[in-house]
RNA sequence: GCGGGUGUAGUGUAGUGGUUAACACGUCUGGUUGUGGCCCAGAAGAUCGUGGGUUCAAAUCCCACCACUCGCCCCA
């Protein structure tokens, strides 16, 4: 084994799981192109001030959001992309995306990069699969953002999925809710574990979040945000609300849905299945109609979704859905080296330009043709060629289908091979 | 950063103080003259995670480290 491993963290994709990945990537992008999305993609380093959103002192911040971040020297930081958000946003800004019509809907996939110790369905590296419209404050865009997650899901053969719903309010009525969970919080301060009592001073809405079992019935009891929404919150989740119910969609109201920091607003939803076991989160999203502006740029409205591609591979074989067959070589051809091995090479890219996918036999020296037939077993070969001299004398090649049910063996002409081929496969 | 569990061929395992570390799957090669799957035979492949310690003797006991993994923190 080689003495240089991967990084912790981090992961290889290999072949099996790479059909996986294709499956996802595909679909998530003809369904993103069905809804009017377009691609784009940005860059895997950004400005560490992009992603520092105005938190304290920076080595402080480093450490704090586990991101992994480059001194380049001159006072400068930059920093490998935690999320997709706001670097989408910086682009939107950056080129002007704000005079094309609005909105502008885009989506984006690539590796994202955490420094935390990893855990299950979480790595240093992960790939992500992102949906933004940016410019609209319309609910029926928080719709199009939640039920594009959702067909995306259908498409890929899921089965009854279900939304958690909930609103985040906006920097006028949040802090007023913070601050009556705080109190009612506060006055059972007792029920709380050192880790909570720590998160009640600096993210209290965490605390709902928690997944400790004993706080459920505190929690319960918890004064609930949406009755604590202003006007245009609680009229823009009313809205939501009603188009979802027009669509039949099913979600539930899930009060513990929650996103700590400023700039999140209004909607927050995730997609959950029913797992082996308990229930989880197969992608989640929301509004984020401060975000620009907290990034230094024009006030600009924004909602979106991202999709963990990782956690998706696992819950689609969770689900026993496998992904549809990629096209590989269904010809295998073998040959006896000298003259035939040069027809058998010539043969193999005349057929590969003709469309019709192909694998050579490799052998520096003459290899047996039981070696090269159980090669051929390996593969999910439908032709096996056969060149030897007998072949070269006639101009011939020797055909078996690997599958008797499908013909007898038989010679055809080369010259005619690859229309036979043809019509083989039709 | 903190805590739990686990480290034996590519994979899955057996082996708890005593010679060349075993088995299955996988891989490769053969099983007469140019033909796959089953079967048979053979081969390659492991410094037993790494380093130290105890012992006449360590895969096995002890310590440390590392890695993997699960959870906490964090979650964009």
């Amino acid at each position: 084994m080689s003495e240089i491993k991967r990084l912790p963290g981090f992961q290889d994709i290999m072949p099996e799981d790479r059909v996986y990945w294709d499956f996802i990537m595909s679909t998530a992008a003809d369904v993103a192109r069905r809804a009017g999305f377009q691609r784009i993609d940005v860059p895997v380093l950004e400005s560490t001030n992009l992603f520092a959103r105005g938190v304290g002192e920076a080595s402080d911040f480093f450490i704090k959001k586990e991101m992994y971040t480059i001194d380049e020297g001159d006072g400068k930081y930059i920093t490998m992309r935690p999320e997709f958000t706001a670097g989408l946003v910086r682009a939107y800004c950056q080129n002007g995306m704000h005079n094309l019509p609005q909105p502008v809907k885009i989506f984006t996939f690539g590796p994202l990069f955490r420094r935390e110790r990893q855990q299950a369905g979480r790595f240093r590296q992960h790939t992500q699969f992102d949906c933004e419209i940016l410019g609209e404050t319309d609910p029926a865009a928080d719709l199009e953002i939640m039920m594009t997650a959702m067909s995306l899901y259908k498409a890929m053969g899921y089965g009854a999925l279900t939304f958690q719903l909930n609103s985040t309010g906006c920097p006028k009525c949040k802090p007023i809710y913070i601050k009556a969970l705080k109190e009612y919080l506060g006055d059972h301060l007792n029920q709380l574990g050192p880790v909570d009592q720590e998160r009640l001073k600096l993210n209290p809405l965490r605390i709902l979040d928690s997944k400790d079992p004993k706080l459920d019935e505190l929690l319960a009891g918890a004064p609930k945000i949406i009755d604590y929404l202003c006007d245009d919150c609680a009229s823009h989740f009313a809205e939501l609300r009603s188009l979802l119910d027009r669509l039949g969609q099913s979600y539930t109201i899930n009060f513990r849905l929650v996103r700590g920091i400023d700039y999140y607003t209004k909607t927050v939803f995730e997609v959950w299945y029913e797992g082996i076991g308990a229930q989880s989160a197969l992608c989640g999203g929301g509004r984020y109609d401060g975000l620009a502006e907290a990034i230094g740029g024009p006030s600009t409205p924004g909602v979106g979704f991202g999709l963990g591609v990782e956690r998706a591979v696992l819950s689609l074989k969770e689900e026993k859905i496998t992904p549809p067959a990629v096209d590989e070589p269904h010809v295998f051809i073998a040959h006896f080296g000298g003259e035939s091995k040069a027809t058998a090479v010539e043969l193999t890219y005349q057929l590969r330009d003709a469309g019709i996918g192909t694998r050579l036999a490799f052998a520096r020296t003459k290899r047996s043709m039981k070696s090269q037939m159980r090669e051929a077993n390996k593969y999910a070969i439908d032709v096996a060629l056969i060149l030897g001299e007998d072949e070269i004398a006639q101009g011939v090649a020797t055909v078996r289908p690997m599958d008797r049910n499908r013909g007898d063996q038989t010679q055809v002409s080369l010259d005619q091979l690859t229309a036979w081929l043809t019509d083989f496969f039709s």
